[in-house]
DNA sequence: ACCTGAACACCGTTCAAGT
DNA sequence: ACCTGAACACCGTTCAAGT
């Protein structure tokens, strides 16, 4: 049973970790983090015993994000609606949403932490679930995966490039996929 | 004039920091590159007012070199090479060659420094050498231009990525600027 | 002019003392 | 058990003193 304030500071801390480090990236310090939820640095410390772990914690809310996205999607394909526009939809996600996000998937670079790459294969799972109906239809090239897929939407340019570059990377990167 | 010690002591330093830089990335320490270089912090500082500094000219090193790579393929293409060919030993040498360097790279996002974007452009001139060339022989989509190449270029994944990973996205990069 | 290296400032992390 | 915040360690940067 965990004691009411702790569960409270838990929260307070991720969220105001996920505020900052969107807005600073890296540069969001433990203390800055720590006064901004309102408890000292030591509690911060009690709950991630490093900002490493900190960093993975805002990051592994963020992949909640996305895997909910992506089944929501996978839902409107069971329910009718075009997979490639589903497809096309998530690359958008990827480069436009995750503007702010961005800064905390860099300052996460390199951290593998158990929590996240379980929840990459659930949405793996969740995009599967695309592309075996695009397949069964015909829009995708015989030959492209899953994983394909995952590998190109992995490879998303950063919201520092100009808007017009980020629509020609869609266009260009659905290009490979589609048949 | 410049004094030969002081020219000796910079050229020592940047050899030290790209070694440091790419083994360790950000992790490499001043004092670390300084001892490295077999000069006092204070000497480092006099060369590169901040890290950023240091930084940015080590990417530039790299910079020339990948630019080198570029006329060198143009080159050969204008000698009768096959522009294909070339171009995805561009895309290879991207993702493959800078293993090390790529730590550089990561250390130094977000700089921008006017020598770094002058030695861009001249990247992209020679680039451009090899793409005429390429449409002229019908190669290429009739729609791909320079930039599209260099956009997709640049979204080249890390080392971290898995051999088979690696050489699946050059194949799907190229099919979507191949005719 | 340029070099040296001790000193300063900042930030991640620890820990003794409180509740 | 959990919280607090002063103290420590590390590293980027500065600067007074040397040559």
């Amino acid at each position: 049973m965990v004691r009411a304030d702790s569960a409270r500071n838990r929260k307070s801390i991720l969220d105001a970790a996920g505020t900052l480090l969107a807005a600073q990236g890296e540069g969001a310090g433990m203390d800055e983090i720590a006064a901004a939820a309102g408890v000292a640095v030591g509690t911060l410390y009690r709950h991630f015993p490093t900002k490493a772990d900190l960093i993975a914690a805002a990051l592994a809310e963020l992949t909640e994000r996305l895997v909910a996205d992506v089944r929501a999607a996978a839902d409107r394909v069971d329910g009718g609606a075009d997979p490639v526009t589903e497809l096309r939809g998530l690359l958008e996600w990827l480069i436009r949403k995750p503007a702010s996000d961005k800064a905390i998937k860099a300052a996460a670079t390199g951290l593998a932490s158990d929590a996240l790459q379980e929840m990459e294969s659930r949405g793996f799972a969740e995009l599967d679930r695309i592309t075996v109906v695009a397949h069964a239809r015909g829009l995708l090239r015989a030959d492209i995966t899953t994983a394909d897929f995952a590998l190109l939407a992995a490879t998303a340019p950063d919201d520092s490039l100009p808007e017009a570059a980020r629509d020609r990377w869609i266009e260009l990167t659905l290009r490979s996929v589609l048949a």
